[in-house]
DNA sequence: TTGTTTCCATACGGTACCGTACGGAAGGTG
DNA sequence: CACCTTCCGTACGGTACCGTATGGAAACAA
């Protein structure tokens, strides 16, 4: 008996024997994901680590500096990959439906930006989440702009493309079943959303 | 010395001496708007309240209690309401129009309801959320049906709506600086995007 | 006034978490 | 191996909160 290393029964994850702060900083997103930030607790997530707070407090000052490295992890793959991803492709109207479609598809289970949005006014949140949604809507903004609209319109219309977005994220998480439909009904939805967005072909 | 009844002096509110259970259910549901679910802990809203715990485990079971307490009464305040006030005028596209102008003039500071989304999943909240959420979709569907259009357009277009309403919640909450304009640019941007929602004249 | 009901204050035990202190294991380097 | 650096385990004190127990005060009635 006295087994003192890690090994114990709990059906422990264990990835690795020695962890990094930016193991750290994924498990806090992924909290902050079911738990919001107050979900972020060093403790359970040490645990969860199959580690202790020891290696926490080595990796990081304290809660507040992971979080913080949890929020810059966050700005970067949610948004500058995004847009990195989606800005390949040379036509700018491929871009605005692809970004839509595929960013509206993956809001149906993104737990943590509704968090993140619950706490934005947290000073922790606040600026990355301002300059996340300034990023977004100069983005589409711009591709509104190459498709020949005019400075203002494109950023009313970015703004109105951002905020479907979010309440896509919203609603698909407050209620699921309210958006549960077949595929192909899915599909039309997509469309009719894309269609009340685009500039009026006529 | 000795003043043993409430009269300190750290400016509390007081608003009377004797609280019904009511008072607690609004204190919490401010509270929620402040600090999430997390947010609502009956020792400081008991300080808040100028009296403590002794009240609060007279009038509630427990803490869950005034949570299930807190979401009633929002359910009602802020759905049921706002609904049966709209409801009066007799043309459904003015409904529409004022609905609309209204609930997302009046989101630019709604906390409450960024909160509830936040932790739609928890128990508490998750039942009442999908309720509310059906329930104003169902409501902006007659609308559009009373207009003219078949029921599945009509649905396709309410949940489309209230995507927009809950982004521009989101969006106002987020980041108020990407919102902030001129009221003439504002009534434009409203305009903008009733025009996105409604049947196409053509 | 006395009794009764309604409501609140205070003290207490229990839990979950933050942050610190410090000893010691794991892994590299001579 | 001996040594050092990196990383982790554990014990501790402190804080904030939940819920219970119990003695009353405040309002009302008879």
């Amino acid at each position: 008996m006295g087994s003192k290393h890690q090994g114990d029964g709990t059906s422990a994850p264990e990835p690795q024997r020695r962890l990094s702060a930016t193991d750290w900083a994924q498990a806090a997103l992924a909290a902050i994901g079911e738990g919001g930030l107050a979900g972020v607790a060093v403790e359970p997530l040490a645990v969860q680590l199959g580690t202790t707070k020891g290696s926490f407090y080595w990796h990081f000052q304290n809660r507040k500096a992971l979080i913080e490295a949890a929020m810059q992890l966050w700005e970067h793959e949610h948004t500058e990959r995004i847009i990195a991803l989606t800005d390949a492709d040379p036509d700018p109207a491929v871009r605005l439906q692809n970004l839509f479609t595929f960013v509206v598809g993956y809001s149906r289970n993104d737990r943590i930006e509704v968090a993140l949005l619950a706490t934005a006014d947290d000073p922790l949140v606040a600026p990355v989440m301002r300059r996340v949604t300034e990023r977004r809507v100069g983005y589409v903004a711009s591709l509104f702009e190459e498709l020949g609209l005019p400075a203002d319109e494109a950023r009313h219309r970015a703004l109105h493309a951002v905020s479907v977005y979010l309440g896509h994220v919203q609603l698909a998480h407050a209620a699921p079943d309210t958006l549960a439909m077949q595929p192909e009904q899915w599909q039309r939805h997509m469309d009719g959303m894309m269609d009340a967005l685009l500039p009026k072909p006529t």
